[in-house]
DNA sequence: GTCTACCATGAACACCTGTTCGATGTCAAG
DNA sequence: CTTGACATCGAACAGGTGTTCATGGTAGAC
């Protein structure tokens, strides 16, 4: 079931008034936003979006309103502190990472997604996450449950942490890529092991790691 | 300048409610929660942290309230989705990890925090982030520039990732935490690692490793 | 003692806010 | 054409809510 235009203003809104102020509007801020002139129509639109579980009221409690988890994804970020990354499977060195492409986005569904903020991952566009399977990656510091967030991209800088598939070997590998004399140096995370190198046809930059979290409990 | 016990109660009562509803509670809920019979004693307090620059109030807004970065690591629940840590310091092999009391926490200024969602450190209580100084650490999956959040505890369970002081080494360690046969198996992160055995006596536990974020740049 | 800062009460007021009701218009389906 | 679902308006009401004021108690400073 797909929202009315003027639905979906209202759950924009609401988005947008809580990250601005720290508060749900109260219906008659809504009212004058999306251009409704009586609160009996926002509140009727109110109802309706609690219908489809978008949204949560309290009962006669002043800006009683709460975006559920459904209506996240489909509310205007806008300039919110936080940034939703689909997961969108997982990384290991025998496999080649999976790339991102609009149609895996729109299926990820809500459990696969994990919310950062913008200290840690300032961007968002062309950005996705992915879960660390074995320990094959330890050389780079990363191990098995961890979460690597990628951005998708085909060309790195120098000192770039990258993850790059190496035909010849058929394997992916998480260093930071220097291009130099020709070749390419792929340097260890672990300041203890040395780099190998590669010629340049033999690489495929598949994306540059921008940040890895660690969730221990 | 030190929070009377009442204002303390009236900022971690604003801290639980946004955290539970989603909004802040009007002046008539505070003063039920904290034991004050007059909306003018609230209003008073509530002006009186916003002299202290722990509150923000849109006037004549009903919850127009608003915790400021200041507050938030005096409060006990955090804001909704995210928590704000104090980064309280830096660990390193040769340095016991610095302990978080209530004195660093208030001298703590703003530039020195990370915000992280919830999906990534679910607690808020006694939590607190070291930068990483050095490669000592490399055994634990964990090199310069990482941000450690830590909880702060003086026991472990078994399986815990712990920050341990050995007394006779004179080191700093993150390792997980198995107590068996009376004596303590530390094991690296690093499966490839061994573990080291230490005499519980021998052993100082600092915190528990709750999270590690390297965020690349 | 007197003064001042602080904390508290209770009441009153005006505006804010969610709720409800009756009426109207539109538009596709039957 | 009639019907029903949907969307909108305007108005009214009751209770919620921030603000203000007069009053007073307590404790430490001078």
């Amino acid at each position: 079931m797909a929202l009315t235009e003027r639905q979906q203003k209202i759950l924009d809104f609401i988005g947008a008034s809580i990250d601005k102020h720290g508060y749900p509007p109260t219906i008659r801020e809504i009212g004058k936003d999306v251009g409704i002139s009586s609160t009996s129509v926002v509140n009727y639109h109110l109802n309706k979006l609690k219908d489809l579980e978008l949204l949560e009221r309290d009962d006669q409690i002043s800006r009683g309103l709460k975006l559920t988890a459904k209506a996240r994804p489909m509310v205007d970020a806008g300039n919110g502190a936080t940034v939703s990354l689909p997961i969108v499977g997982t990384i290991q060195a025998g496999l080649p990472v999976p790339v991102m492409d609009a149609r895996t986005a729109f299926e990820t569904d809500e459990q696969d997604m994990i919310s950062v903020t913008r200290e840690i991952v300032p961007r968002g566009d062309k950005v996705y996450a992915l879960r660390v399977k074995g320990d094959s990656m330890i050389d780079a510091l990363i191990n098995e449950g961890d979460i690597v967030v990628m951005q998708s991209t085909h060309t790195a800088s120098n000192g770039d942490m990258v993850a790059a598939w190496i035909k010849d070997r058929e394997e992916t590998t998480l260093k930071r890529f220097y291009h130099e004399n020709g070749r390419v140096r792929l340097q260890p995370a672990n300041p203890t092991m040395d780099p190998i190198y590669v010629a340049l046809d033999n690489l495929e930059i598949q994306g540059k790691v921008i940040a890895v979290i660690r969730s221990l409990n």
